[in-house]
DNA sequence: TGTACATCAGTGAACGCGCGTTCACTGATGTAC
DNA sequence: TGTACATCAGTGAACGCGCGTTCACTGATGTAC
């Protein structure tokens, strides 16, 4: 077995920092900023050096996406053990966690869910994605076994859940709600609470 | 005063063509995939033509927005004039609407909300995304006064419904949605539904 | 422990291409008289 | 109605630069004996 990242090699983990640096460059100044010669140079190493750990610019994003749905899971996982036992404080607070990432998880989050999402071409990926996806799915199914959302088909429930949270980390982060109006640090727990009792009230309708 | 987008002239209506044109590269293969020199040869003029219409690519992308938020606002206005009249079917209907525009317009529905948003840059364009966001706001208002929808403070709740609608087109537009399980189009009314549905039960619990 | 060799992560210069943008020009349309 | 001139929308070749990627190389680390 290779001991390959220990660090204190030539550069330390140099994969990693090129990893790091680009969420920072992408979290800041978009996606399309991203420049493998720059990024290079701010990690400290010359341009031709990133080759050795990715082929190319679409495995390092590749990379970054990865990361970020391990991310995602692990914080959604937290946040769901972490609440109430109760399924609808449970759905609340994977809704707060996956909105909570997007926020602090820019970089990440963008390159996670750009046009034409690497998810659908790449099996490691869209493998990381789905668990992330089944853990809300699990969840909006402990609520209705609760009776704490409506019965029936699980699919739209589910996708009217994420949509929501995504909606908001999405307009957060493309910087579409007008700061200016709103308290973002208040608005985010109020819109995710909504998700947490649309789906009881629906139920007892 | 100026006749200036006769047909006939020289091209037709060279710089509607570009816009036109634009749209539908954007919407097949992305924005990063939009070239100016093979947008203008795809147009049947010389790469420098665009150069009469557009000061740059920026400027052009801009009036793709701008175009885009008069459709979404027309589409919007449209449905919910055709809906029955009571609020909620109007909110219903303005948030199919929304999600109706995303994607049968997918390439406007890019261009408008794309990273660093141009709407945050052009007064126009800002304006322009305003008047639609009010519209959506004037019905949820409506809602609260026919207590429809919880009262108190108007914002969280457009906020809300703006979420779940914007999520919905922006997963389906990035092709997040995993669609060999679902059934695309039962999928979009039954989410929008729950728009509909969300509010007055809210305000009845 | 020391020496020879393999491997691997760096260097940095250079390649090459895609593409936005410019520019001197040409030809068509509109206007003045 | 015809002629001279201004204007404006095209042409197409060329510029120039950003940037992903390659490549021959160097130096550091690991391994065999």
């Amino acid at each position: 077995m290779r001991v390959k990242k220990k660090a204190g090699y030539h550069h330390g983990d140099l994969r990693q920092t090129l990893i790091d640096v680009s969420v920072d460059v992408i979290d800041r100044q978009g996606l399309d900023a991203l420049n493998l010669r720059a990024l290079a140079l701010r990690a400290g190493v010359s341009s031709g050096a990133p080759y050795h750990h990715f082929a190319d610019r679409a495995e390092l994003l590749a990379a970054i996406a990865l990361e970020g749905f391990g991310r995602l899971e692990q914080v959604m996982i937290d946040r769901r053990d972490a609440a109430p036992a109760d399924p609808v404080s449970r759905l609340d607070a994977i809704g707060q966690a996956y909105v909570g990432f997007a926020v602090s998880n820019t970089g990440h989050f963008r390159v996670m869910f750009r046009d034409n999402s690497p998810a659908a071409r790449n099996a490691e990926l869209s493998a990381a994605s789905q668990k992330a996806f089944r853990l809300l799915y699990g969840v909006v199914e402990e609520c209705q076994q609760a009776a704490a959302a409506p019965a029936g088909d699980t699919g739209p429930l589910v996708y009217a859940a994420w949509s929501l949270v995504h909606g908001l980390a999405t307009l957060w982060v493309d910087g579409a709600l007008p700061t200016a109006r709103v308290d973002p640090a208040r608005l985010v727990p109020e819109v995710t609470g909504l998700l947490g009792r649309m789906f009881p009230t629906l139920a007892r309708k």
